[in-house]
RNA sequence: GACCCCAUCGUCUAGAGGUCUAGGACACCAGGUUUUCAUCCUGGUAACACGGGUUCGAUUCCCGUUGGGGUCGCCA
């Protein structure tokens, strides 16, 4: 029998990495098997489910690469399937008419649980039971005439052919339910497999608090998809070896559910952006410029202006400072401005220290008379050769250098830097510090 | 509160009775390289929640305690 998974989620405009972690797992699990992964668009409720949140599901899972098979399930183009299964059970006498707790408007179904202790066994969990005194009966049919998440769920999943119910913890308490509908239903039981929770620092559900919890906040910040996946996947799940930067392929042929951990697990933004920048090295130069360039773009510090060949050789000299695609924005500003501020503590340190302008106009001398080509070895002799003649420091005359043509004490190396600004922007920047600084 | 589940370094994890004086990764600390930062190399700090069993022997099995999570809707 062909192994099918499925990703059901509620379309509310947002998808919560928890759930989209249950997405890799079904489609890593159903990929490593040789079956398919179903989605189905849990879109009952109407008022949530808009056009606009179903895109941002389709979006979550083409960003990530989750491809499912076929096209999806409206669960909202089922309602007649699942109010026909409703009145199956009530004429079996496996579901009842209640007007307890309703509305006044009409009488519910309420499926009878069977009166007896129900387990299961779960692919990660393993048995479960719960007893039958513990075990309550339930609504399947609102007294307005509309199926409840657990008729629609289980009729849902019979209809799809899904073997394989992999979901988050919060369901296990549901299982129960409809581990009792398929019995009831007379369907084929499918395997369960839940998965923990992501939780925070305090333990408590991952939320936009702790960071960023939803797909499209880890895009909006510059993650690659292939890191997250991967974070993702390795939350709750190790390979069996030490491997932890793996790629999808890798990750699809060491997926199983019985190496899934049963604990719950905190997301740690630190080691993600490790990941990240793991992945970013992965990729080519070409794919590192375009990123940086499209993450310019939407931090507003794009020119159409800027020289391609100019942006590559930043992008080249930035190296694996570069973790995100928005790092270059952030921290390589000045090659693409003169408006770069100066950062206050450096400016203190390196150009206000005794001498500090002094050795910087020596340097501007030095350097206003190199030649063309400007290369990184020219002026790393020049001034190795001016701290000689004046018995100085290498540091002494770094430091001023960079933090007049950089505005900052950290950065790529001053060298590579200086070639890659050009002597124009360099001496420019240098008399503007001069000046500035009273120098 | 009731029911279900869980518990290895700060974090993610390996470990399926002896191979554990517990391994890896991120983070952190120290040293090396370097003009700074990052990278890179070397080294280091750091964990089996606690108490009982079972066993010749428990991180690994059982029970309890503590702690944590999940669920108790005519939401999904």
């Amino acid at each position: 029998m062909t192994i099918r998974t499925r990703f059901a989620p509620s379309p509310t405009g947002n998808v919560h990495i928890g759930n989209i972690r249950a997405a890799i797992y079904n489609w890593l699990f159903s990929r490593h098997a040789g079956g398919e992964f179903l989605l189905r668009i849990e879109d009952t409720d109407l008022e949530r489910s808009t056009p606009a949140a179903v895109q941002t599901v389709l979006d979550s899972l083409a960003w990530l690469g989750l491809t499912y098979d076929g096209a999806p399930l409206y669960q909202s183009t089922q309602r007649a399937r699942h109010l026909e299964v409703a009145e199956m059970l009530l004429t079996k006498g496996a579901a009842y008419k209640s007007d307890k707790g309703g509305t006044g408007k009409g009488e519910a179904i309420v499926f009878k649980m069977p009166g007896t202790d129900i387990s299961f066994r779960d692919l990660v969990k393993g048995e479960i039971t719960k007893k039958a005194e513990d075990l309550k009966d339930f609504v399947i049919v609102r007294s307005d005439g509309s199926p409840v998440f657990h008729l629609g769920n289980v009729v849902d999943d019979i209809t799809m052919g899904i073997t394989h119910v992999i979901r988050g913890d919060d369901h296990v308490e549901n299982t129960f339910k409809h581990v009792a509908m398929y019995a009831a239903i007379g369907a084929p039981m499918p395997q369960f497999a839940h998965l923990p929770m992501i939780v925070n620092a305090q333990g408590k559900p991952y939320s936009k608090r702790d960071g960023a919890a939803y797909v499209g906040e880890f895009q909006d910040k510059g993650f690659l998809p292939e890191a997250l996946f991967n974070s993702l996947a390795l939350l709750g799940w190790s390979p069996g070896d030490d491997r932890e930067v793996l790629t999808r392929d890798e990750m699809i042929a060491a997926f199983t559910l019985d190496r899934v951990r049963q604990a719950p697990s905190q997301l740690d933004m630190t080691k993600l952006l490790w990941m990240n920048g793991q992945h970013l090295k992965r990729r080519g130069v070409e794919d590192l410029v375009a990123g940086c360039r499209a993450a310019m773009q939407r931090q507003g510090l794009w020119r159409e202006d800027i020289d391609p060949a100019y942006f590559q050789a930043v992008i080249m000299c930035m190296g694996e400072r570069i973790r995100l695609y928005s790092d270059l924005g952030e921290q390589a500003a000045f090659f693409f401005t003169e408006e770069y501020p100066y950062d206050e503590k450096s400016v203190r340190k390196r150009l206000l220290k005794e001498g500090a302008l002094a050795i910087l106009r020596e340097e501007l001398e030095v350097l206003v008379a190199l030649p063309e080509p400007f290369t990184a070895e020219a002026t790393d002799a020049a001034l190795h050769s001016l701290a000689e003649q004046t018995g100085r420091q290498m540091g002494d005359l770094v430091h001023p250098v960079r933090v007049a043509v950089s505005g900052t004490g950290v950065g790529p190396g001053l060298f590579e830097m200086l070639a890659v600004l050009g002597k124009s922007r360099v001496v420019a920047r240098i008399r503007r510090t001069l000046a500035l600084y009273g120098g």
